[in-house]
DNA sequence: CGGTGATGTGTACGATCGTACGCATCGGGC
DNA sequence: GCCCGATGCGTACGATCGTACACATCACCG
């Protein structure tokens, strides 16, 4: 069988394998999420979940902590651009109604905080993450304002994307004006 | 078997099912969750669970519904002491500092969150709570101002809950002049 | 080029899952 | 007081799960 025999080497195969993982706790959540599902997904043989990762809780581990790695490096990224603090603002509501808006990342975001909500290890991941935004804001905002603007970003996205009752709406057109009129009020002060 | 015969004509086993359901979610997460430790915990046959609920989703379903009705009831009853706005500030502020506070509760919170990212029938659930808190926000506030303020509850719960890397910490001393000062910003409009 | 240790895979096992369905049981009508 | 339809339960089945482990395969060294 020359197509097993190339699978052997195959570098990348664990990235694959944590991608894949995503993928399908997207499409099927953590409780639909199982070592033959990624293998599947991932095109590699069963075996091979349990010979990269010590079980699922390490897979998962790991998927999220890429997860919230990008997400934190867009958050820092749209934050870097801004040079005034109307221009830090106007990003903060951009975050707000760009980021986070598929899906794919509503799903995440709340997959991840179930499992942070229960485990201390994933736990770390959202603070880690928490962190990096909470900095990020203090470059434009002092240290109060930037920890306000963090709820009220984590909450505004949030009800943001569970507020559509099907799946594709935009939340309405007077969002993003009412969004800027919140972020507004808190770094008005 | 008497004991057996007892439990036939038993009121309330139904109800009993469902508390016990949020127990075991609490407990193992909605992915550890099944049939069969359902009815252990609620001390009533496997066979009873077929038989009274279609299936696990319906089952979360309810359970789900009664846990959001719990949340909606204990807010609006926060809410309706208020007799002027200062009052419904300190009320909110109490909500953010004393709500979801305990473990359960935030667990809940999330888990049913994170189903209702995924599923529209639990979006319902969710949207349900969400108008309840904003209308009872709104007999304080205008319905711009009953919005944010709800999402900045949102987010501030959120983020309260897992800031603190042990399980027990609460937050800090200095949490809840914080919390009041996110209210102040926001309402004073 | 042949041997060998490391690397990765296939498979089989025991546990646990949801669900269907035959049967025990009981309240109410005659 | 007895039967019978409705109610609720026990059990068994097939599917799927994670995991262990013997074994095939490859890179590398002598």
């Amino acid at each position: 069988m020359a197509e097993r025999r190339a699978r052997r080497t195959d570098p990348g195969r664990r990235d694959r394998i944590i991608d894949a993982c995503l993928d399908v706790v997207v499409a099927a959540g953590v409780s639909g999420t199982s070592h033959r599902r990624v293998a599947q997904a991932a095109d590699v043989p069963l075996g091979s979940m349990t010979y990269h990762f010590t079980g699922m809780d390490e897979l998962l581990r790991e998927a999220f902590t890429r997860f919230a790695h990008a997400g934190s490096d867009e958050f820092e990224r749209r934050l870097a651009g801004a040079t005034s603090p109307d221009e830090a603002r106007a990003a903060v509501v951009g975050l707000v109604t760009d980021l986070s808006t598929t899906r794919r990342d509503l799903v995440l975001t709340h997959e991840l905080y179930t499992l942070a909500a229960r485990e201390p290890s994933f736990r770390d991941i959202t603070n880690a993450w928490m962190a990096r935004s909470r900095r990020a804001l203090e470059r434009h905002f002092d240290p109060t304002t930037a920890r306000l603007l963090d709820a009220l970003v984590e909450g505004l996205v949030l009800h943001r994307a569970l507020d559509r009752p099907d799946e594709r709406g935009d939340g309405g057109p007077h969002d993003a004006g009412l969004v800027a009129d919140a972020v507004e009020r808190i770094t008005r002060a």
